[in-house]
DNA sequence: GGCACAACATGCGCGCACGCAATTTTGCGC
DNA sequence: GCGCAAAATTGCGTGCGCGCATGTTGTGCC
């Protein structure tokens, strides 16, 4: 399903694009983020300077991009996986928790990079918008063929709420507004996740009644 | 209560923003937006080419914002002033499509030409996300004080589901060709932007019954 | 196999975005 | 008024994003 054999072409095509993606991470962590041009990222790769922003619209996108790399066809697949009695809010947010729990110890000090950064870490919260396509093809097959935009409106909102949990989580200690309470940008990822994907819970039940009415 | 006296700094930080935008959004709709640099933009301001980029983080952004203006606010204002007896979803639905509802005969030129170019096309549908901080609070403000994400997350929601109506609005309908011009595909933006929003409805009706408890 | 075509890679050039440090403006207490 | 600290403006320099024109490589058709 997943499988396809592809022709010469998109071979070649993915082949540059995880060659760059992980040329681009090795040299960010290796002599820091702001000690690495595109030239640089682009020779290790063995392709001009030009062909790197035919893959990637900024330096930071590649660096970002190996450590994200296909999280939105995971989630895709994790929802899809799920059985089918388990309602829909639950199948989505499970999947996103699960492939936002973080797993191994090289990615984690690259995380730790891209949090130190300013822009590196704005390209990584916007990197949670990857996940909108992916993941409202996966609702639109749980809820049948609805063609409507429910599934794309779905996928965008918990998309977006992806987003408001990434800000906070990574929040340094967020000048308060008006009212400054002890806002602690507190516990683990999964948990704030769990907690910003409460509220649409209600919109992906009703989602789902009605597709199966 | 949306009116702050404020210093002389900020008005004069005010002014030069909308010198800015207004001037970027006269001479691109004069000259075409192609024919526009930022320097030009800065010298019609009376600023430096350095401030421009103070103000806005790109070209597109200042012609954008002339048309957007403060929509954040005004949508937030709406949703305050809807009677406290009407449900948040309709509070809110209604106040986002009674904005994007366009008026003026000049700011209608102005679309035609931001719908043609792709990179200010782009920045149009994502200037979208401005209303999601004013739409929080507004919120916050229906719901009483939760201390929550809840308010963030449905805002977010909801400028995610604006965007989804923005980009169908806006989109040349599959893989056309060049030949077209002012293509508004589907129906009516206000028809567009109920139908995106709908599914949020439950979302939102929740939040409010659980913040009335 | 060869040929026409489409897709991709590359070089060039132009503006642009933005960090940095120096300079001017604003707000405030005296 | 006076002076001083914070904030805004400006110039400069550097690397970057991308349109365009051109060379190169995979693909479908006969």
């Amino acid at each position: 399903m997943t499988t396809e054999p592809a022709g010469l072409r998109e071979r070649k095509k993915q082949a540059t694009r995880r060659a760059l993606r992980e040329a681009a991470l090795r040299l960010a962590l290796e002599r820091g983020p702001d000690n690495v041009r595109v030239d640089d990222i682009a020779e290790a790769a063995g392709v001009s300077p030009r062909t790197y922003n035919n893959y990637f619209s900024s330096r930071e996108q590649a660096i970002v991009a190996a450590v994200i790399a296909d999280r939105g066809s995971r989630v895709a697949a994790a929802v899809a996986g799920r059985p089918a009695n388990v309602g829909l809010a639950d199948a989505v947010i499970d999947a996103i928790v699960e492939q936002y729990a973080e797993p191994g110890e090289d990615a984690r000090n690259a995380l730790l990079m891209i949090t130190t950064r300013p822009a590196l870490r704005d390209a990584f919260i916007d990197a949670a918008t990857a996940v909108e396509r992916p993941l409202a093809e996966a609702i639109a097959g749980r809820l049948g063929e609805t063609h409507d935009h429910t599934p794309r409106v779905l996928a965008a909102s918990v998309a977006a709420a992806v987003h408001v949990a990434l800000e906070r989580w990574l929040q340094p200690a967020g000048a308060s507004l008006v009212t400054d309470e002890l806002v602690v940008s507190s516990g683990s990822l999964p948990e704030l996740l769990r907690s910003v994907l409460a509220p649409l819970r209600p919109a992906l039940d009703a989602a789902a009644s009605a597709g199966t009415e």
